[in-house]
DNA sequence: TGCTCGGTGGAATAAATATTCTATTTTGCT
DNA sequence: AGCAAAATAGAATATTTATTCCACCGAGCA
């Protein structure tokens, strides 16, 4: 527990000190502490009191936590998490209403349910991915002498971005697409690595050329929907995103967002110090 | 203005009641309902009198407003906000902030800053896109006897993604892709439009396509990053679409999403009004 | 054991925020 | 224009919410 009596100003800010005055906090405010790194997101609609009571403590208590914080009380640390929110919402929920209200078929409302149906997947993103796995996957590709991507239909255009990613930072990549109807299994060579992208109901090719990879001994990354998918049995590691649909359409928001950032990852991981080019 | 006792208990009830009131509404009054509806986003953290004043009205008139939406007053209306803030941000915001705490560049940052920069981009783009034009496109599209879609380079896997969506929806459709090499200008017969994906630095064949396609006045629909984009020399109907970046990385997250409302738009279109499969 | 001192709970107080009330103004109508 | 009804501003009040204060507890130590 350290002392400081500048104020954060900024939501990093806040979460630097927090981890600052963390070690050796006494019982209450350990308690406050806990509480605050687990629910942020709560204290800008919150009072004191209904903080404090969840967290089980006094209200008095959770003042002094803030205080500790380097704040002057409550208000004022509530005060920079309203400003967050008053940022991050310029006023989008009004927007996506507005959007609405074009009128029941328009293509603009139309747009607002994909828009939203991003938006959510996008966050259950970020709240079931698991950050080991995907580090594993980074690893593993970017161990790799050579990435082949395998992705049709819905998951071609990922396939195509993947192979877009890597191209740009000059990593060695076979998009396995079906032009020509050509099979190019055989360009899986050993210390090679398949990063099969498939959604249910996945895709005969992409399965058999995984399944064709795997008994070769080569390893597979799947970007999938289901942690029961065909991947699973080939000793895959997958990874998780499930998107929200519109309809009978899906949309690849998220799915998008996990395959740029595993590229830009590997490309990392590949050439230390640069993250692209 | 319409009586009535029972108070909305939901963002959509909330909009409702809103509208249904809107008619025919005493000056200060309205100046809330007005306000109200361009900042719903505000309520959940502010005071009656910081609204009021950006209102331009007294308290006690913002009060009588939330009255008359059928709220006790002034708290028992923002309550459902509050709610309403609570289940959309579970706690989003601080799983973000999980992610990051893995390290500096590791992957789940990185995947943390692309997600980040994905919702950013869908509410930038709920914010910017201009209804009209959007619904111009559409109807220009339903109305193309065959649909060409080119993009290149990062547009391309939303060219991919856009014939997908058509051929799902048994819309007749070319993807100009440069596979073999081919340059399949010639297939632009009359009454077609092309559908055309480039971002700056804009690829040169895409737009060589656009030009020969506007030369032998067929009509363009662009998606695009800026509204001088060399299509607006072609008489287009741009959609923009800005995406955040990271780094030197852009995702695609809002393009994909105004990209799949588009086709679903056009199918629906095309349906009702023909006999079209 | 008894003293000290940081930590704590809860009541007391201060501040802010919401709501009501009423005199006055505006509006709509004839 | 003149009247009645509705709407409004702003002060007064009630309520909620934040903050301070102080008596008490219990661990660490002579």
């Amino acid at each position: 527990m350290k002392k400081n009596n500048t104020a954060p100003d900024s939501l990093e800010a806040f979460h630097k000190r927090l981890v600052e005055i963390s070690d050796n906090l006494p019982k209450r405010l350990r308690q406050c502490a806990d509480y605050v790194a687990a629910n942020t997101d709560k204290i800008a609609i919150s009072t004191v009191a209904e903080l404090a009571a969840n967290a089980g403590v006094q209200p008095s208590a959770f003042i002094r936590f803030c205080q500790l914080m380097g704040f002057s009380g409550y208000s004022e640390m509530q005060r920079i998490f309203r400003n967050d929110y008053a940022q991050r919402w310029p006023d989008y929920a009004t927007r996506i209403e507005n959007l609405r209200a074009n009128g029941d078929d328009s293509p603009a409302t139309l747009l607002a349910e994909f828009l939203e149906a991003g938006r959510a997947s996008i966050e259950s993103l970020a709240n079931e991915i698991d950050a080991e796995d995907l580090s594993r996957a980074v690893e593993m590709l970017a161990g790799a002498s050579m990435i082949h991507i395998a992705g049709l239909s819905r998951a071609y255009p990922v396939a195509a971005y993947l192979a877009y990613a890597f191209e740009k930072m000059d990593i060695p990549t076979i998009l396995h697409d079906k032009t020509g109807n050509l099979d190019r299994r055989h360009s899986i060579l050993p210390g090679n690595v398949l990063l099969a992208i498939s959604f249910a109901p996945y895709t005969r090719e992409t399965i058999d050329l995984a399944a064709y990879a795997h008994e070769r001994g080569n390893r597979i990354v799947a970007i999938t929907d289901a942690l029961n998918s065909p991947f699973h049995r080939l000793d895959a590691i997958s990874l998780k995103v499930s998107e929200v649909d519109v309809g009978a359409f899906r949309a690849l928001s998220a799915t998008l967002s996990l395959a740029i950032a595993l590229a830009v990852a590997v490309g990392a991981r590949r050439r230390p110090g640069r993250g692209g080019k």
